[in-house]
DNA sequence: ATATAAACGAGACGGTACGTCGGGTCTTTTT
DNA sequence: AAAAAGACCCGACGTACCGTCTCGTTTATAT
């Protein structure tokens, strides 16, 4: 399934009709976010995007198939300012810089909130579920993988680590704290790469 | 804020007036637990629960507040099935042990898909938020922490280990798998014990 | 049907049990006559007219069987008031008078609202209607018969007049002025009392 | 307050949007006439209409603001059996016609019911009681209006005679006898003509 | 130029569920 | 036994949104 993408446009050939209104796709997401940091996840209505988007319902009901869809475009849209992370010479501080990103970016835009709504949304919609289980999560996962592999190259890692293992362990830290609304500090971010690197065990 | 628990009469002496009802109470539960099983997070409705249930929906919003707080209660009903775990000697054990039961008890009762719902509800209800972080899960921490407490004891954990911050990472990595509907395999609890005890890192 | 008194007391053997607490009947009959005032028919519940009586629902179910049984009490317990007509030599005066009594007393007390109400009550009420259709009305008619009966002793009468039909066009303009909050000027009172004597007619 | 019309529709320009359901405004009344002959008054419900007519609740509330205004508009739409009254040339005969047109279409018709409902509810609600006041009955009166005046040119009325008085008079006989249930037999409607033309009094 | 086609805003539609009110009944303790 | 208190099941209220469906209008491509 496809949640985030208009259905054929992108591929198909150009076809009769008046095409995709881009004004009226882009104030139904500045609407979302909008009133996702005003009202809050549980006033996010499609009834309340229309309007104050000032957009017929059918206008969003045609691109895109559930509420779901809109908060991981704002997601998508914003995320454009998280980058692949350079060669810092050494996982601990690459690892540090990941994790202080992805919470910059949760702060400073409304994609905190969209992704805990898109979460809690998930806990009620299969297809939803299946979206971000299948395709967003890997996505955001990438910028990870090259990390890691790069400290492998390096020798700074286990040989028999497992990748996807260790950053569901990453990952569900952070959704606790955010889907608990607390953001860790940076002392707290230090302290989490020490156990994530160095475990809770008193090493050999 | 109290969720869970009827208002007072469990402390409160006795008072005039029909006292309540302790069959329509468990029945509400029996219903709500029914039908989150049977139809899922997103059909369990306060009037479907009173349905089911043969109780007037004002029978449910006398004693309980909000959805959540049925599904705690549903939680904390059946969770008398976890005990503290006995020393075996050994952290890795214990945690492996902690982490079995958990996702033994979630795949065998409701209490999984409730645990579910409880999170995606209070994305949008600031007291629910509240009740699950400062209530909620710090009780379900306890005996964690009489294990991790244990360990210090023995020299198996490092000096300077924040315990709390150490469950975050535990209880994270269960939500997000909660979350994602991707329960572990007894092979993945054994590796994520690894990696939580003795980190991604080589060693000294 | 009985609406208005007591089950069984007054004709009853003295029993066992506590007796009719007559503090609690008074109230009852208060609080509905103030609620009826201050807030409307509309607004007039039996659980309102517990709460503002102090006194238990069942209390109120147990002496009167639905609520125009209260507003015919409030009715009949200020009626006291209302007195025969002394013989003024003369019919038009004495309907004068019987009509400005009657207005007057709607005026001064609950009982104009109460009537109201019990008419609206009755329409969705058989047992009501019935009530008032056969015990209610034919009392309050008395006085008027009284009248109507010296009258025709004096002569003052046509021979044909058929004494129940005059009175449903007297108590029906009654009804029309009370149920559309229209209560008659004196001198409409004085121009009604020529039209039902003199009729529409030239006359001979 | 306009109770019964749709808002602007008939006289409006056309306007953007989904026209009214012509259908559906229809099958409310028709459910509304239905239930009310069937189950009564006080079964007669905003829900169980919506239910009976196949419609959404919403719908409802959308064009009339309470269960009165559609009680009207059903007695409006059966209303045009009601014609102006041919000149007859004598006052009494037309009076009569108009008492059994009247009393024939209240039988013949769900109206005589819904007036009565009108009625009832407008002692609970001050907008209906005002509508009922100063619309529908004054748009009641014209047709009598005509015939009086007609037999004021004929001569056959006092000089001084009140026609609005007369009417309180005329048709709170009816009121009253609709509103307990007693319509009048020929006979009766006979006596009650010559009550009003005649009056009580022996004449001069 | 003029069809034809599709997207647009508006808003009515049949529904479902909400949270509240009140009805009439039942079950306690208190008087 | 009656009373105050208050919980019970139930039905209806009026509201909010859902996702769908016309409308008239606008803007493109295809004749």
């Amino acid at each position: 399934m496809r949640l985030t993408d208009e259905p054929q446009q992108s591929i198909d050939h150009i076809h009769a009709g008046r095409p995709r209104c881009e004004k009226a796709h882009g104030s139904v997401l500045d609407a979302a976010a909008e009133l996702l940091n005003e009202r809050g996840y549980s006033a996010l209505t499609i009834e309340g995007i229309a309007a104050r988007a000032g957009v017929g319902k059918q206008t969003i009901y045609r691109w895109w198939p559930n509420k779901a869809a809109i908060l991981c475009e704002i997601y998508e849209r914003d995320g454009c300012k998280l980058h692949a992370t350079p060669d810092l010479g050494c996982v601990e501080a690459e690892i540090r810089e990941l994790l202080g990103n992805i919470w910059a970016f949760w702060r400073e835009t409304a994609s905190g909130q969209a992704f805990r709504s898109v979460i809690a949304e998930a806990q009620g919609d299969q297809a939803v579920l299946t979206h971000l289980r299948d395709e967003f999560i890997p996505k955001r996962r990438i910028h990870w993988l090259v990390v890691l592999e790069r400290a492998q190259k390096r020798g700074e890692v286990r040989s028999d680590a497992n990748f996807n293992l260790f950053l569901d362990i990453v990952f569900g830290f952070n959704w606790h704290r955010l889907l608990t609304d607390q953001p860790p500090t940076p002392q707290e971010i230090e302290s989490v790469v020490k156990l994530l690197i160095g475990g809770l065990g008193v090493g050999c």
